[in-house]
Order: C-alpha cells, then sequence, then structure tokens
RNA sequence: GCCUGAGUGGCGAAAUUGGUAGACGCACAGGACUUAAAAUCCUGGGAGGUUCACCCCUCGUGUCGGUUCAAGUCCGACCUUAGGCACCA
C-alpha cells in the first residue's frame, strides 16, 4: 500500500479534476439539497480542528445526500472584510488584499488536505470587488427604502485603535484587541432600521426549523416584553412625562420617579428645575462612563433630585419627587420609569440610598429587607385591593387607564437599529456621496462597484475617520444629483454584511447581472442545513434573517426566511479541557495530524469523539484508536473471497446497520455512526472470510467518512468510484430476528435471560419465564399477583 | 438576577415511544505471537459481597422525594457546572 497521504492526494486530484461534486442549477431530475456551512474567516492562524469538526459533518450529509439521488449543493467562499485582516496586514506591514489572499491560500490548501466535498466552482470571497459590489446594491436598496439612515450616536471608542468598537468588541470596559480603556464618543453614522423588522424576525422563527436553543438565542436578542405606557403629569407645568412598565399592576406603590441622563424633559424644564448646575454635572458624569461601567450590575445607584419639579401618580393623585439616574436607559421604553421600591429591586436600593419612603402594594414579602417581586394579594391599591393573579390586576388597571384615557398597552422590544458604519479601511466602501446643496446621495447602481482604492496607507486616523478620508483623489467626486462638487462616504461596512447574504450568492454565484437571478434561488429554495458555532447563533443569523426578510419585502428572493434548519456545534478544547489557545500551548494543528495520520483518520475521530452540539476535549489516544479501525477495515481486504452476494450470518447485520446509520444521520448523531460501522467491522473480522459484496457494503457506508481509503479500496476490488455510488436500503423484512434474548424479573429486578421465538405465544413465554431455576427462587411460597409480558421485550412476575 | 443546556465507569460516551444501564472506543491489566520491540490477536473489568472458578446477591445514571409491574428516561424540590442575556423598567 502507497503512503497514506499519496493515496489521499489521489482522491482528491480525481475528485476535483472530474468535478465530482458539482452542483448544476436547475437540474430536473434530481431534488435540491443545499449543505451550507459558516464560511470562515480566514486568519493568519489557518484552519482549527473545530472548523474540521463542522466540516467533516456537512460533509458526510453531503456525501450521504448525493448518493441518496439529490442534487447537492455544498458551496464554500470566505468572510474576508473586517478588522481582524486589517490588524493582521498592519502588523505584518502588508496589504490586507495581498494578506488576505495569502490566507485564503492556506485555507484551501487545509481543506483540500481534508477531502471536503465541495463545489470550488461556487467559491468567491466577500472581498472580491464582483461580490460586494451586490453588497452595495443591497445597501442602495435599503436606503431607497427608508431603511437606511444617518443618525449621531454614543459609541465604544478605542483611543489606541482609533476606531468604534462594538460592545462585544469592548467588553469589560476594554479594547478586546490592545486593552485599552474604551471611552464614549459621539458619531455620525449609517444605521438600517432593524427594529422595525422586530416582530417579523420573531413570527418568521416558526417557519425554519432552527434548533431550539437558536431559536431562544433570536427570540432573547430581540427582546419582546408587554406593557403599558403610562403618562404621568408634572404639576408645576402640565407636561406629560410618559413612562413604560410591565407593572403596571403596582402603579399605587410608585413613590417617585427616574429619568435617564439625556431625556429631553430636562433641557425643556431647565428653568424651571432650581438645580440644573447639579443636574448637568451629573449628565458629565454618566457620559463619561463607558457602556460597559454603565450597565454594570449591581454597583451602587447614583443619582440627582429634580428640585423644583413633581409629578402626580395618575391612580392615587400622591405627588412624588423625580430623579435622574443612570440605571435608566434612554435608549429603551421611554426612558423614564415609575420607581416602585417595594417590588422592584433597583428601585428598591435607590430608595434605601436616598431615603425615599416604599409602600407595599403586594403582600407576601419583607420589605424591610428586599423588594419583594413574588405573587400576592394586592393592598393599599384601591380598586386592585384584593386582586390576587397578577395577570388580573395588570388587566384591571390597563382597563382602567385607557377609561381615563392615562396609558395604554404597549410592546417593547430591546432590538435596536443596526448600527452599519466602521471607521476602517478594509470593508466595503459605503456607496454614498455627500453633497453641500443636495445632502446624502445614493450612487448611481451602474457605477458599482465603487472598488476600495489602492493606497499604501491603511492605518487608522487619529480624528477617528476612515483612513480612506485621507485619499483625496478618491473622496473628492461630483454629485450625482446636480453634478456639483461633493465627497464620498469614507466609512465601510461591518463585516457582518457580507455574511448576512452570502448564502444565496453560492445558488448563483457567477451572475453578474443581479446578486442572485429569482430562478436560481426559486430552484434551490433555501439552505435546507445550515450549520456554525454558537457564538453566531443570535447576531450573524439575526442579521441574516432580517438582510433575507427586507429583500423578501421588496420582491428580490421568493422567501421570507432562506435558511430551514440551523444547528449549532460544540468546540473542540484542548486535552486539558480549555479552549485551545496559542497562550495556553494547547492549540492542536490538523497539518501535523493529517500528516502522521491521515485526513480519513482525522475525520473519523472528529465524527467520533462525541456528541456533535457539545464541546469535547481532543485526545490524540482517542485519535489512534480511530487509526485502528481504519486500518482493520483496510486489514479485512484480505479476507475477502470469491462468492457472490452476501454472507448469510451477516444479512440482519447489514440491514440493520444501514438503518442505524440512517437514524444517526437524522439525528446528527456521528459517534453512534460510526460505532454502528465499528460493530459491522467486528463482525465481518470475526468471520474466516467474506464476500466482495459484504466489502464493499462496508466501504460504501464508510466511505462519507473515511472517503479517501474506501475509495481506494473499492477500486482494488474493481468497483467504479463511490463518489458515483448509490447508497444502499436496508430491508425492513431482514431486520426481523426469529430468535431473541429477553430478561425476565421479578418485582422489577433481572432473575434471569431467556431465548424465546418471535411466534411464541404469551403463554409459552410465561412458562419459560417461570421455569428458570433463578426465577423459582424468588417466586418460591409467594403468590404471583401478575405476569407482564411485553412483546420481545421483557418479561415482569409480580409477587407478594 | 433571568433564560438555556449538561451531570451516567479511570476517560470520551451509548441507551428510537419508560422495558437486561454502561453499546462503541480510549486507557489499564493478564495472556498469545516475536530473539526483542512495534503491530496484531485473545481474555478481563461499575462498586461491594460471596462457598472467592462457574453461578449468585446487594448497591449503582448529581441529591432527596413521588408516579409505575418497571425510571438514566416521567413529575416535584434542590445541588453542581457550562453557555447566553442583563440596572430592559
Amino acid at each position: 500500500m502507497e503512503k497514506i497521504n499519496d493515496i489521499e492526494k489521489k482522491w482528491q486530484d480525481y475528485w476535483l479534476n472530474n468535478k465530482c461534486f458539482k452542483a448544476v442549477t436547475g437540474e430536473k431530475d434530481k431534488e435540491p439539497y443545499y449543505i451550507l456551512v459558516e464560511f470562515p474567516y480566514p486568519s493568519g492562524a489557518g484552519l482549527h480542528v473545530g472548523h474540521v469538526r463542522s466540516y467533516t459533518a456537512q460533509d458526510v450529509l453531503a456525501r450521504v445526500k448525493r448518493m441518496q439521488g439529490y442534487n447537492v449543493l455544498f458551496p464554500m467562499g470566505w468572510d474576508a472584510f473586517g478588522a481582524p485582516a486589517e490588524q493582521y496586514a498592519i502588523k505584518n506591514h502588508i496589504h490586507p488584499k495581498d494578506a488576505v489572499k495569502e490566507n485564503i491560500k492556506t485555507f484551501k490548501g487545509q481543506m483540500m488536505s481534508l477531502g471536503f466535498s465541495f463545489d470550488w466552482d461556487r467559491e468567491f470571497s466577500t472581498t472580491d470587488p464582483e461580490y460586494y459590489k451586490w453588497t452595495q446594491w443591497q445597501f442602495l436598496q435599503f436606503y431607497k427604502h427608508g431603511m437606511a439612515y444617518k443618525d449621531k450616536k454614543d459609541v465604544n471608542w478605542c483611543p489606541t485603535c482609533k476606531s468604534v468598537l462594538s460592545n462585544e468588541d469592548a467588553a469589560g470596559g476594554v479594547c478586546e484587541r490592545c486593552g485599552s480603556k474604551v471611552v464614549q464618543k459621539e458619531k455620525e453614522q449609517w444605521m438600517l432600521r432593524m427594529s422595525n423588522y422586530a416582530e417579523d424576525l420573531l413570527k418568521g422563527l416558526d417557519d425554519t426549523n432552527f434548533a431550539e436553543r437558536v431559536k431562544l438565542g433570536q427570540i432573547n436578542w430581540i427582546g419582546k416584553s408587554t406593557g403599558a405606557e403610562i403618562d404621568f403629569t408634572i404639576e408645576e407645568t402640565n407636561d406629560k412625562l410618559t413612562v413604560y412598565t410591565t407593572r403596571c399592576d403596582t402603579l399605587f406603590g410608585v413613590t417617585f420617579m427616574v429619568v435617564a441622563p439625556e431625556h429631553p424633559i430636562l433641557e425643556k424644564l431647565k428653568d424651571i428645575i432650581t438645580n440644573m448646575g447639579e443636574v448637568r454635572k451629573y449628565q458629565e458624569y454618566a457620559k463619561s462612563k463607558s457602556a460597559f461601567e454603565r450597565v454594570e450590575v449591581n454597583k451602587d445607584k447614583t443619582g440627582v433630585k429634580l428640585e423644583g419639579i413633581t409629578v402626580k401618580n395618575p391612580v392615587s393623585g400622591n405627588t412624588v419627587d423625580v430623579f435622574i439616574s443612570d440605571y435608566v436607559m434612554m435608549g429603551y421604553g421611554t426612558g423614564a420609569i415609575m420607581a416602585v421600591p417595594a417590588h422592584d429591586q433597583r428601585d428598591y436600593d435607590f430608595a434605601k440610598k436616598y431615603n425615599i419612603p416604599i409602600i407595599e402594594v403586594i403582600e407576601g414579602g419583607d420589605i424591610s429587607k428586599e423588594a419583594y417581586t413574588g405573587d400576592g394579594k394586592m393592598i393599599n391599591s384601591d380598586f386592585l385591593n384584593g386582586y390576587t393573579n397578577k395577570k388580573d390586576s395588570i388587566n384591571r388597571m390597563l382597563e382602567y387607564l385607557k377609561e381615563n384615557n392615562l396609558g395604554r398597552e404597549k410592546t417593547n422590544y430591546r432590538l435596536q437599529d443596526w448600527i452599519f458604519s466602521r471607521q476602517r479601511f478594509w470593508g466595503e466602501p459605503i456607496p454614498m456621496i455627500y453633497c453641500e446643496k443636495c445632502g446624502w446621495q445614493p450612487m448611481d447602481e451602474k457605477d458599482l462597484p465603487l472598488l476600495l482604492p489602492d493606497v499604501a496607507e491603511y492605518e487608522p486616523t487619529d480624528t477617528g475617520e476612515s483612513p480612506l478620508a485621507k485619499i483625496t483623489d478618491w473622496v473628492n467626486t461630483t454629485c450625482p444629483c446636480c453634478g456639483g462638487p461633493a465627497k464620498r462616504e469614507t466609512d465601510t461596512m461591518p463585516n457582518w454584511a457580507g455574511s448576512s447574504w452570502y448564502f444565496l450568492r453560492f445558488m448563483d454565484s457567477d451572475n453578474d447581472k443581479e446578486f442572485a437571478s429569482m430562478d436560481a434561488m426559486k430552484y434551490w429554495q433555501k439552505v435546507n442545513w445550515y450549520n456554525g458555532g454558537m457564538e453566531h447563533t443570535a447576531r450573524h443569523l439575526l442579521y441574516a434573517r432580517f438582510w433575507v426578510q427586507f429583500l423578501y419585502n421588496i420582491g428580490l428572493v421568493p422567501s421570507k426566511e432562506m435558511i430551514d434548519v440551523r444547528v449549532s456545534h460544540g468546540m473542540v478544547l484542548g486535552p486539558d479541557n480549555q479552549k485551545m489557545s496559542k497562550s495556553k500551548g494547547n492549540v492542536i494543528n490538523p497539518d501535523d495530524i493529517v500528516k502522521e495520520y491521515g485526513a480519513d483518520t482525522l475525520r473519523t475521530y472528529e465524527m467520533f469523539m462525541g456528541d456533535y452540539t457539545q464541546d469535547v476535549p481532543w485526545s490524540t489516544d482517542s485519535l489512534r484508536g480511530c487509526k485502528r479501525f481504519l486500518d482493520k477495515v483496510e486489514r479485512l481486504k484480505s479476507k475477502v473471497n470469491d462468492k457472490t452476494g452476501f454472507t448469510d450470518s451477516l444479512i440482519v447485520l447489514q440491514n440493520k446497520t444501514i438503518k442505524d446509520l440512517d437514524s444517526s444521520l437524522s439525528r446528527m448523531s456521528y459517534n453512534t455512526y460510526i460505532s454502528s460501522l465499528m460493530i459491522l467491522t467486528n463482525a465481518y473480522d470475526d468471520l474466516d472470510s467474506i464476500t466482495k459484496e459484504d466489502y464493499h457494503l462496508l466501504l460504501t457506508l464508510l466511505n462519507p467518512v473515511a472517503p479517501h481509503i474506501t475509495e481506494e479500496l473499492n477500486e482494488s476490488l474493481g468497483y467504479e468510484p463511490l463518489c458515483y455510488e448509490k447508497w444502499p436500503t436496508y430491508d425492513e423484512s431482514k431486520l426481523v430476528e426469529t430468535e431473541k434474548e429477553i430478561a425476565v424479573q421479578v418485582n422489577g429486578k433481572v432473575r434471569a435471560t431467556i431465548t424465546i421465538n418471535v411466534n411464541d405465544s404469551e403463554e409459552v413465554v410465561k412458562e419459560k419465564a417461570l421455569e428458570q431455576e433463578n426465577v423459582k427462587r424468588f417466586t418460591e411460597g409467594k403468590e404471583i399477583v401478575k405476569i407482564i409480558v411485553i412483546k420481545g421485550k421483557i418479561v415482569n412476575i409480580v409477587v407478594k
């Protein structure tokens, strides 16, 4: 036998040269099936063994589906815009374009060496002008339909990286990349009106088959809450101050109000508020804090009482004070709350600190110790007194508020508009032009793509503008509206942009007239099975769904949801059960494994290592076990005899194995898929000889997991390559075993096993059970209450 | 704080609708083959007890209860752990 790596290379070349995995759009004789893995960010670190896990899983699925006669679309591409590529390029002093090209080459070589059955004819990178032309085009559609707008936003600002950071990149109040303290800075930014789609994004989940935990991730992120808006009145001016609450039933317990430091009422009433100086100071203080510090839980509550104004509780008529505090956010609800210290922990903490009275309106807690958030009987609440059910009290209060025109039902979402600008060089340029006379104007669509200029310097500027701002040749242009001098937008898109629609492009990747034709999209319909990391189940998926829903609403895609099943895989941890990282020195490089053990062994092991959706630690010992398994399969070749057909004694197990594999695959239970094959292999190995058909069947079933070695062995038997093979089917009638061993229990404890014939009557089975020596020991001298016989499974004798 | 998973041998883990817990593999131990090693093959194994080999018994799927002829699986309470969200009103 030749060297493993040579054999693997031989078959990789064969598949590539013969385009064995090409997906043909429009193929009528076969049913389409679209399998997708998240296309990777081609980092400098190369492919991770975690990539190998999910790619192999989807590759197994793709290979089986192809054998089952589906027209399988299993594409691969590159998500290559964004900060990491730019940082890498700056650090290594090469153009990001070249860095990306280099990294893609590495990644692709690694994927090739693992034998994934991607259709490489559809490959693209989000950084290709032919691709980002359409990302820009789609942005223009957002703009033209009023879905993109510019707005001043407070953003996380890293003074060292000179860039706006997302909340997650600024976690802990420090820049994830450089560790600098993050500050707040106001910037004009492009926004997409994603919040308009909150309800549709929530409802759309019903039309998908996402894994339950994935759906929950989406639901949490959208964060729907139902409650009420209630109008309070400022006694001195008669101005309305509206609050949002989910607990209007506690309205009689309101003892103060809190507004966010940015609340517009402060400006409006600046002449009436007598301690405005103090208020201004607090506003400054709130602004100086990073978003992280501000939302840090359990920190001390701070605030300032607004002197000179008071509000009236609309139901009790009580007069209460108003405070500003940064525990109330301007971005959610109305930016103002009614505080019920007796029944809300935050309000309670604030009231304790500022000695504000506490009125209990629900019985059951001890308000001298903490806020009581549970259920109970309503007290001190006028018409609500005596209510015991929270829902009823809320409904009664809502009714009252509506009747008296004091408030209304209101639904709120946590989901906010999408900040779509990045002050970066390495992203899709936003195709907008600013003219002093005409304002913001979209570029003419026929002028797309708006190419990133080739420049020597791509480091960010000190001012927070994108490096593009320095390239005056590029920035200065003419207004598409009046033809006068104008300037281009210099911010670029976030790297979520390109990945929000790439799965559509794969359906029609060569199209230079449209981002993808309606015909092609109607043919493929949707992504049947999408797999990716847990870290993307919230945001990437939400952005992609939003993007698709928008395109659907303007008639450009055939369905509102273009992804059917979405599952998320667990991580491959280091041998020490810790997340792999260079600093911990626990990184396993797939290249090393492929070189020493072969791609088939790595693939088999990663499928065998454990529950696909859970994290699993790496074990090189277990990997060797999988190598032994493949070696055993290879050795079986010497047992092949001259007989035709299948070996009689193997037929039941062979049919059972096919059935089990189908079931394992549908449950993503790849580890049991492998173990079933190991059982079959062991059964073959126990015989002196097996037939060519026996062996061919095993190779076919194993092929999706270990495609190279199985192709090689199969070829040596004289068969056509397995990539053209049909998936075997099982015969249910062959699964029925005539004899079976079942357990006999006495009072639920196993006391014996008996061998029964499937045709045995219940009486015969009972008789057999009762005559067992050990059964007699436990039944003798006792009264048999009843005997339960579950056909083909168990006998349980109940005695007293 | 809220939401969601997950707790089964020394380890990774199996166990379609409740029906012989620990399949499959790793590691380990003993043996065979070999001058030797590697590779391979055979045997063993949850813990404890026992007439200590065959058999058999008791306990055993995070803890405590419950339902049932029968519970890893269903119900109730709790503990531990991982992840997600979070002053969201």
